[in-house]
DNA sequence: TGCCATGCGAACATCCGTGTACCGTTGTGA
DNA sequence: TCACAACGGTACACGGATGTTCGCATGGCA
């Protein structure tokens, strides 16, 4: 019940980062008061939330081989499953400023922008940055989470989407040849 | 002069939401109450903001002929040159609460949804909706921006960077066919 | 039954953002 | 030189969000 909570506040300050603490209580089905013991702070929830999501992901990488050929296309799958909760870490505004939440997300990454750069020698492209690529790969999630909330996307199309889509691109195979 | 108030004013908002007037007054080097006099209240400068960068997306959309095969390179590169301006009507929060802008984005998209659909004859990709597409196009506009502002991509990069990623993807063309 | 923990609501003080009014300064043109 | 407009700064009133405290209700447990 506990993680309704998160997740609950993480949805609200998602669609709307100025919503008071009311609002997030209220949505919860929480009182104001209890928000307050657990959380004393509106700081503290929202570090409480990315540190949250941090876990999430942590609990989701520890389980993709980084060495496998298809380690990439593992992490995107699941990293697409969480949704929000994860969203919201990549979203929120002003979340860098917070020195230690900024240096956990760079931990995080470090790995996926190694893998990436290792997979420059095979199946990815080598004329573009590997930040370049990662970056691409973060908003093909974006697009999957906002599209599933909206209701216009099912969950499980979600990763065949966006890895067909980021992978492969948009244009036509044919027409791309002669590109 | 009064451009450089709408720029500032888009940049620290889209930074941070929630930055007070006084913020943003004071980063475009304006009076607090001057900014009061020209935008009499809060939600009057979000919606200037956001008209004035549909107006910006106006005046490049009309250079542009849909009719042509290379309308959506022609019009995407045209974007990628207006940067955060744009950025904001796309990103900032609760912008969709106000019927009249969230009509004007609906029908700012419209033609581009048809363009899109019309391409998918020839050039892109048909196992994919149309919105799925032009939601990337947008993700990859996102990135662009986001890459430019923190300084790693030139501006004159930037164009070419979209279109190949989003167009192409970011797979290696020989490992790409055999998939 | 009595005890304790947990959660909720009400009330309160406080702070911060907001909107407004007033005044001083500057610069321009008659 | 004077009048006037534009701008910035100060001061104040107001409202909403925030953080804290207290009291009450509920529910498990001895």
């Amino acid at each position: 019940m506990s993680v309704h909570l998160l997740q609950t506040a993480t949805s609200v300050l998602l669609k709307d980062p100025t919503a008071s603490l009311g609002d997030v209580a209220r949505a919860a089905g929480v009182g104001r008061t209890t928000l307050h013991k657990r959380f004393p702070t509106r700081t503290a929830l929202v570090r409480a939330l990315a540190s949250d999501a941090l876990d999430l992901i942590d609990s989701v990488a520890c389980h993709v081989d980084f060495d496998g050929d298809d380690a990439l296309e593992d992490l995107m799958t699941r990293l697409v499953a969480l949704g929000p909760r994860v969203e919201f870490l990549l979203r929120f505004p002003g979340l860098d400023r917070d020195e230690e939440l900024a240096a956990r997300i760079r931990a995080m990454d470090r790995p996926v922008l190694d893998l990436i750069t290792r997979l420059q020698g095979t199946k990815l492209r080598r004329d573009l940055p590997a930040w370049w690529i990662l970056n691409t790969l973060y908003a093909g999630l974006f697009n999957a989470w906002e599209a599933i909330s909206d209701g216009r996307l099912a969950p499980l199309d979600a990763p065949r989407f966006v890895l067909s889509t980021v992978f492969e691109g948009v244009s036509d195979v044919r027409a791309a040849d002669r590109t």
